[in-house]
DNA sequence: GGCTGGCCCATTTTT
DNA sequence: TGGGCCAGCC
């Protein structure tokens, strides 16, 4: 291998050399027997299923600096895999805080993708790529596609690109080549979809560019067609560590099982109760097939939880009791009772949002007979992102301040894409795909038509675009200001070319002539729209991003694989999330609105994939509820405005499958009196009205409204409408909804009405939404 | 070649 | 309801 590796073999040598010395090993000592037992099974198979906060990356990192200390394997032949880079770094960070230095050399410790990324600039000829290749943004491979779509005289309004690469991505995940995909695919895009795929294969072979998928899949077939370099590996890595089993796909699974061929030393770390990422090709199957995989396998449990009170762990146990096919593992903890979950029902979703505004700066303040609690320990995670909409508003509306979480990252940004294009034109001016993005930005009055021109002269003469540009250039087929603007782009481009590596330049000083030599700074700077200084802002951070890495080169390598951005906001805030973000991450106090049918579980996943999705979404409510430490609180409204279009919703299913001991009903009565069972009918009434008037949290509900107004006009209005309309209706029965107006009674079913509105059609609403018609309050 | 109005559509997202 | 995208106009 490299003498990159040697030297690491040099390092591991001295580092294990002084680990050993300071035995006995006193890390063991600070796990719980079921940790213990999943760090000393050394070799072998394991499967470590590892609840939520049940210290799964305390056990994997002892278990690594265990493999060390006992001499077992030096840190270059350890092959540690993780999902996320943040997921890398801290795993990093807290093994070189065991090990009580900095391990510079486990380079073997990473994503999947990076890992993936260095075996193949290792074997790339044997794909027909050059070491050198590049690595497309889903940016790019779109464009890419669109390129092909429109080669083939499809329809690109009924067939866009964009499902095109949801296919192949599909496709990708599962480890089909072109040559690979089952009979039964057949008919994707259009019948198009194996065809365009290969083309596709093609193009980026061509292009010396590979594409996320790719990373993993041509590995993979490296490893399947050349036994001799993955018996090299095999030998090489001696022991493999995979955090989030759960989650890889069909790819990372065979390439995690070519690799733990030989010694089998695996062990596969994760939580098959939160599996969320099927939609993207995770297969729960791998998780739940280890032991078929693995015959003789060694199962550990890690089931005590150090993150969550009694009431939080059994409130998630009961829901995701619901799942069939689980490994099966019931959480526990020592910790003290603490406060119940707490559920509320809300008319509507302004009404929520304005219920959880108030309700956080009431916990600020430490009222309801709890401690105090800071923004920074308070999180709304929602299954949609564009529920956030709501909170920001009314968070906007009085001044409190969040953070939304997720969204755009940092290098998906426009200006930052355009700005990586120019340095990777300048470091490989064979890039089209770069010239493609910026050839006319800034603004260079060169058009789709003259693009067109330098794509022609391009293909006809065999080069890069930047070399047909030159041709073009030359032989005067084109002209005008266009060409003048030209010549001066490929100019720069050679000049900046030629700066790279220079002494006297320094890459950060390349960075900046580059962007201000051709004008994007410039560009910027003249732009009167109000996002324009954050783009520059952004610009600057990029700079300032490329002081930590040697060269252009370097900091293009990480940044195509690396999309973190780290928000160091400061000053205390609210965190907005999607639940899929919140994975991983832990709160004090956890808000979980919008429990409602078809918005959680989502419609669209159920339909999609049936009981599959179904208990997708159940894992998922599984991860909220698990994120909270102290205080979960789960909200539902009854109306939503959904595409501008006012719907009404029943409660989620998942909130009938909370125990009912474990949970606290704040909802006011007469809003949804009829107990929280009513949805599936099963546990009516266990939550009668006259408990819920005397429930701590509706008394302190109550005295807290006195001080302040909860309810608005409106919502009053639905009190007292809701109380005089107790569940007695009758068929036929003529009645007033707020929202959808008169209708006629068509069905009815325990604490639900079917209604038949005049004008909004048949609806599903809870009784209590409904009045008689004589009863209209205005 | 750039702007604007109308149309269509609308989870979850990492690398 | 609102954002992204395209066609058609200047």
């Amino acid at each position: 291998m490299s003498s990159y590796d040697d030297q690491d073999a040099f390092e591991a040598a001295s580092l294990s050399a002084r680990a050993m010395a300071a035995r006995p090993m006193p890390y063991l000592d600070e796990l719980n027997p079921a940790q213990r037992d999943a760090v000393e099974a050394l070799d072998g198979p394991v499967l470590m299923l590892a609840g939520a906060g049940t210290g799964k990356t305390k056990a994997l990192t002892t278990r690594i600096v265990h493999l060390l200390n006992t001499g077992r394997a030096r840190p270059n032949e350890i092959l540690s895999v993780t999902f996320t880079n943040k997921a890398a770094r801290e795993m990093k960070e807290r093994v070189g805080r065991l090990l009580g230095q900095a391990i510079e050399g486990m380079p073997w410790m990473g994503t999947f993708h990076s890992i993936c990324v260095k075996l193949l600039r290792r074997h790339a000829e044997l794909v027909g790529l050059k070491s050198n290749f590049t690595i497309l943004d889903t940016d790019d491979q779109l464009r890419l596609l669109k390129q092909l779509v429109a080669a083939s005289n499809i329809d690109d309004k009924r067939w866009p690109a964009r499902a095109l690469a949801g296919v192949i991505d599909h496709w990708k995940n599962r480890a089909w080549t072109p040559d690979n995909i089952p009979a039964s695919e057949a008919g994707a895009y259009n019948g198009r979809g194996v065809d365009l795929y290969a083309q596709y294969q093609v193009r980026l072979k061509e292009l010396n560019a590979v594409d996320f998928g790719d990373l993993l899949l041509h590995v993979v077939w490296i490893f399947q067609q050349h036994q001799d370099v993955l018996e090299q590996y095999q030998r090489w890595f001696k022991y493999i560590l995979v955090d989030e089993y759960q989650d890889t796909n069909v790819a990372q699974y065979l390439w995690l099982r070519l690799l733990a061929g030989g010694h089998k030393n695996i062990c596969c770390v994760g939580d098959d109760d939160q599996s969320i990422y099927g939609w993207r090709g995770a297969e729960v199957g791998n998780i739940l097939r280890f032991e078929k995989d693995f015959p003789g396998a060694k199962v550990v449990r890690l089931e005590q939880n150090y993150r969550s009170t009694p009431h939080i762990l059994k409130a998630a146990s009961g829901v995701i009791r619901g799942n069939e096919g689980r490994l099966g593992k019931e959480l526990w903890t020592e910790a003290e009772d603490g406060e119940k979950v707490r559920l509320i029902g809300h008319w509507d979703g302004d009404e929520e949002a304005r219920w959880v505004g108030e309700e956080i700066e009431a916990m600020q303040k430490g009222t309801r007979g709890m401690r105090p609690f800071s923004l920074n320990e308070m999180a709304i995670l929602v299954r949609a992102s564009h529920q956030m909409r709501a909170f920001e508003d009314r968070f906007l509306t009085i001044g409190l301040p969040y953070l939304v979480i997720g969204g755009p990252r940092f290098y998906e940004r426009l200006e930052i894409r355009d700005a990586m294009a120019y340095f990777r034109l300048v470091v490989s001016p064979d890039d089209d795909l770069a010239f493609e993005r910026i050839y006319n930005a800034p603004r260079r009055g060169l058009g789709e038509k003259a693009f067109q021109k330098i794509q022609m002269t391009a293909r006809s003469n065999g080069v890069s675009l930047v070399d047909g540009s030159r041709i073009l250039l030359e032989s005067k087929g084109i002209g005008g200001k266009g060409a003048v603007e030209l010549s001066r782009l490929i100019e720069g481009l050679d000049r900046w070319g030629r700066m790279v590596g220079s002494p006297e330049v320094s890459h950060i000083e390349l960075a900046e002539i580059v962007l201000d030599e051709s004008g994007y700074t410039a560009m910027w700077q003249n732009d009167k729209t109000p996002e324009a200084p954050g783009r520059l802002e952004n610009l600057k951070e990029l700079v300032k991003a490329l002081e930590g890495f040697e060269n252009l080169q370097g900091f293009l390598e990480h940044v195509s694989l690396i999309m973190d951005n780290d928000k160091s906001d400061q000053g205390e805030k609210v965190s907005i999330m999607t639940l899929h973000a919140a994975k991983g991450l832990e709160f004090p106090a956890v808000f979980l609105p919008g429990w409602e049918d078809g918005l959680f579980p989502s419609q669209r996943s159920m339909d999609e994939s049936g009981i599959k999705g179904l208990e997708e979404e159940r894992r998922l409510a599984y991860v909220g509820i698990t994120r909270a430490e102290e205080l979960c609180t789960i909200s539902f409204a009854g109306n939503r405005r959904v595409f501008g279009q006012w719907q009404s919703n029943l409660p989620s299913r998942f909130i009938d499958e909370l125990p009912e001991e474990h949970v606290e009903v704040l909802t006011p009565p007469g809003l949804y009196g009829g107990g929280y069972g009513a949805a599936s009918g099963g546990i009516e009434s266990r939550v009668a009205e006259a408990d819920v008037y005397n429930s701590p949290g509706w008394r302190r509900m109550q005295s807290r409204s006195q001080q302040r107004p909860v309810s608005q006009p409106k919502e009053t209005k639905n009190q007292v409408i809701d109380l005089q309309a107790t569940s007695s209706h009758t068929m036929g029965e003529r009645v007033f909804h707020q929202k959808f107006g008169y209708g006629e009674i068509v069905g009815i079913e325990g604490d639900k009405l079917e209604i038949a509105f005049e004008k909004a059609g048949t609806k599903k609403v809870v009784a209590r939404f409904v009045c008689g018609p004589d009863d209209i309050p205005f």
